[in-house]
DNA sequence: ATTGCTCAAGGG
């Protein structure tokens, strides 16, 4: 399975040796988190309100006009995980958009105990090879080559893990990766995600909450995908890829070795989509989430997740609704206002002081005139 | 140039 490696082509300097073997094995994944450092924030901070007059005049060249959160923070699409974080709470969710997070070590550690047991669990299917990458193009083929040798494993009822999803929902483009596909005794596709906890104990309501309606976004992602309603058009709409963009070397070696004879971005995506969906490849049919201890791996419990699609669609458009512009975003109710005591960003948060248990005990008797 | 723009998930 191949891996992309970022390369950087944008200092002269660095030209020579840079490159990564295309062999090389992944040992260690420890993202060097000094990139975030020269994040420039493109400052919201001081937009002139004016005096509520619509802006438009459309000649303005900056964004002074009302914008949707995708635009103001440059996104083209979405993650999988956004919406999950969303759904624990939207606040937090969009600081973290906007402010570069400072993960305090312990959180962080935690989050790369969890990767490295992924990783572990990847790796006993398949070794990672490292492809070096320039373009998002070429990251794009890279995650269609992974596809293309991962579908005919999942049409003869193998195992496969880090499948990538992606597809239109609500107008949002979204982009995921799901845990692992197999198939059960029974012969039904399952989806099995893996959640690692620091401390053996069951997850809280509003953590299996927050997983269930991942594994639901999951499958409703894949199952419009296998059902062809994820096409090529679609997907170069939103992202802006260049299909006919040259590709990169490494990754048409890549490919090359991987059987495929493809010379562009669009050739893989019409073999991706073909691949698909001329797989007889099912729905899926059983969502089910495992929890296990991190530091000794002891199983904690197992979900089986019904689909509800209808209660999943509405929570997605509720949360579209904040990513196009249509309404503010919100904070969590009071009952899980304990979630503001591990919040990164609970002291310039706003939210606790306006909502509902202040502004409620703050008006005694003013209706009561009689 | 008026310039540009994404590896997703990682856990609570």
């Amino acid at each position: 399975m191949a891996e992309t490696g970022e390369e950087e082509t944008a200092s002269p300097e660095a030209s020579g040796f840079s490159d990564l073997s295309d062999s090389e094995f992944l040992e260690f994944l420890d993202l060097d988190d000094e990139s975030s450092a020269s994040v420039s924030k493109p400052g919201p901070s001081e937009l002139p309100e004016k005096d509520g007059k619509s802006v438009s005049l459309q000649n303005w060249k900056r964004g002074l006009d009302v914008s949707s959160p995708m635009e103001r923070f440059h996104l083209k699409y979405l993650y999988v995980t956004d919406l999950s974080t969303q759904n624990w709470c939207e606040l937090q969710m969009a600081f973290e958009k906007e402010l570069p997070d400072f993960l305090t070590p312990e959180k962080a550690a935690v989050l790369d105990t969890g990767a490295s047991i992924h990783l572990a669990r990847e790796l006993e299917l398949h070794d990672l090879v490292t492809v070096p990458i320039t373009t998002k193009e070429d990251n794009w083929a890279v995650k269609f080559l992974n596809m293309l040798s991962m579908i005919p494993t999942l049409q003869s009822e193998g195992c496969i893990r880090e499948f990538p999803v992606f597809g239109e929902v609500e107008g949002v483009f979204l982009v995921g990766v799901i845990d692992e596909l197999h198939y059960t005794a029974k012969g039904e596709l399952e989806l099995a995600e893996l959640k690692t906890r620091r401390r053996p104990m069951l997850p809280l309501e509003a953590q299996k909450k927050k997983d269930c309606f991942q594994v639901r976004l999951y499958k409703f992602i894949f199952d419009a995908m296998v059902q062809g309603k994820v096409t090529p058009e679609i997907l170069i709409h939103h992202t802006k890829l260049c299909p006919d963009k040259p590709l990169g070397p490494s990754v048409l070696r890549h490919a090359r070795q991987g059987g495929f004879s493809v010379k562009s971005l669009g050739d893989l995506m019409e073999l991706v989509f073909l691949s698909l969906t001329l797989s007889d490849l099912p729905v899926i049919d059983i969502l089910k989430i495992e929890y296990i201890h991190q530091e000794t791996a002891t199983a904690l419990g197992t979900e089986i997740v019904a689909f509800e699609e209808k209660e999943m669609r509405d929570k997605v458009q509720h949360y579209m609704a904040y990513w196009m512009g249509h309404r503010e975003p919100q904070g969590v109710d009071v009952e899980e206002a304990w979630k503001c005591r591990t919040c990164n960003y609970a002291d310039i948060c706003e939210w606790r002081k306006g909502s509902g248990v202040l502004s409620s005990t703050m008006e005694p008797q003013t209706k009561k005139a009689k």
